[in-house]
DNA sequence: AAGATGCACAACCGCATTGTG
DNA sequence: ACACAATGCGGTTGTGCATCT
C-alpha cells in the first residue's frame, strides 16, 4: 500500500548514531520540532534517513524518556499489560511514563520472558506450562495458579465479548476480541473507582496499576481519568478507539447482561487482586530466576 | 591472558495503518 | 473511492560489553 522504501537514496548512513548526529537531531528538534521526519535529515544536515531520525529521536533522546533500569512495580505493571494486551509494546509503553515501547520489547525479551519460563508460566498465554516445561518450580505454585485463573477470566470474558453485542454493540462482523477493553477499564473512572473501593476494602491486595500510580517512581497512571473509546463501535486500535467518551462507556458498561457483568467483574476483580507481594514476589528474587541456568 | 559464549540494548526492516490530495 | 506518502508498530538483527572456561 504505497509503502516508500527507507534509506533507499545512496549516501544514508546506517548504524549506530554518533554524539554529533544526536546533538544535530536534538538542536534541530528543539529549534524547529520534529514536523516532517521525511524532510528532517535533509534540513538537519544529517545524512540519515527520517525514519532513522524518528526512531532515534523517541528511542533515546527525547527528554522525557526514563533511562535507568526498571523497577520492581514497572515490571510487573508490564507483565499484566502484557497479559491483557499481548505484545502491543506501544500500548503497554503508553502505561509506563518515561519508557519506550522498544526499552519494553526488550525487556520482556531479555528478562521477564525468562523469569516466567522459570516460574512454569508460559509467556505467550501466560497459562501454567502443562507438560516438563523449563521450570523446577512446582505447576501450581500460587503466582501459577493466580495467573492461570486471571487467564481463564480473561478468555472468557473475550469469548463473550466478542460473540455478544451486548458489551460493545459491535457489528456482526466484529467478532475479535477487544483487549483494548481491558485498558480502558483500567483506566477508566470506573475501574478506579472500584480500585479504590478494593482498596478500602483490602489495603493490602491494591492492584500494581494503582501501587504504580500512588508510587512517584511510576508516575501517573491513575493521573488518566476515563478513556475508554468507542466500545459501541467495537474498534480495537489504540489510537482509533481514543475518543475519550466516558458516558458512552458507562451506557455500555451499565446496559450488559449479569452475565457480562459478571465476566468483566471477574476479570476486574482478578486484576485488583493480583498478588503482587506475594505471588509476583519471583520478581524480586532475581537470584534465583534471573539465570536460565537456575531454571 | 585469551578466546568463547551469553546478554543487553540500539537500530533496522518491513508490514500495517493513517492522512491527504 | 482511490492512490500515494508519511508514520507507527512489532519482529528481528547486529554489536559491544561482561562473564565464563
Amino acid at each position: 500500500m504505497g509503502r516508500t522504501p527507507c534509506c533507499e537514496r545512496k549516501g544514508l548512513k546506517k548504524g549506530p548514531w554518533g554524539p554529533e548526529e544526536d546533538e544535530i537531531l536534538i538542536n534541530y528538534i528543539n529549534e524547529h520540532g520534529h514536523g516532517s521526519w521525511r524532510s528532517h535529515p535533509k534540513l538537519a544536515g544529517l545524512r540519515r534517513c527520517g525514519k532513522s531520525c524518528r526512531l532515534r529521536w523517541t528511542n533515546y533522546l527525547r527528554p522525557d524518556i526514563k533511562r535507568g533500569p526498571f523497577t520492581l512495580d514497572e515490571e510487573k505493571l508490564v507483565i499484566q499489560l502484557h497479559a491483557i494486551l499481548g505484545n502491543r509494546w506501544a500500548a503497554i509503553a503508553s502505561q509506563l511514563p518515561g519508557r519506550t515501547d522498544n526499552e519494553i520489547k526488550n525487556l520482556w525479551n531479555t528478562h521477564l520472558k525468562k523469569r516466567l519460563l522459570c516460574m512454569g508460566v508460559d509467556p505467550l498465554t501466560h497459562e501454567p506450562v502443562t507438560s516438563g516445561g523449563p521450570t523446577s518450580r512446582p505447576r501450581s505454585s500460587p503466582a501459577t495458579r493466580h495467573m492461570a485463573q486471571w487467564e481463564s477470566a480473561r478468555l472468557e470474558a473475550e469469548a463473550r465479548l466478542s460473540k455478544g453485542s451486548l458489551f460493545f454493540n459491535s457489528p456482526p462482523t466484529s467478532v475479535k476480541p477487544d483487549p483494548d477493553f481491558f485498558l480502558r477499564l483500567w483506566n477508566s473512572e470506573v475501574g478506579e473507582s472500584i480500585r479504590k473501593l478494593n482498596g478500602e476494602a483490602k489495603t493490602d491486595c491494591r492492584s500494581p496499576i494503582s501501587q504504580a500510580s500512588s508510587s512517584t517512581k511510576c508516575g501517573s497512571v491513575s493521573g488518566v481519568t476515563v478513556d475508554v473509546g468507542p466500545i459501541a463501535a467495537g474498534s480495537s486500535t489504540p489510537k482509533s478507539s481514543r475518543t475519550e467518551d466516558p458516558i458512552m462507556f458507562d451506557a455500555s458498561f451499565s446496559s450488559c447482561s449479569n452475565e457480562s457483568e459478571d465476566s468483566s467483574d471477574t476479570a476486574l476483580q482478578l486484576l485488583l487482586d493480583f498478588p503482587i507481594n506475594n505471588d509476583m514476589s519471583f520478581l524480586e528474587d532475581v537470584d534465583t530466576y534471573a539465570t536460565p541456568l537456575q531454571c
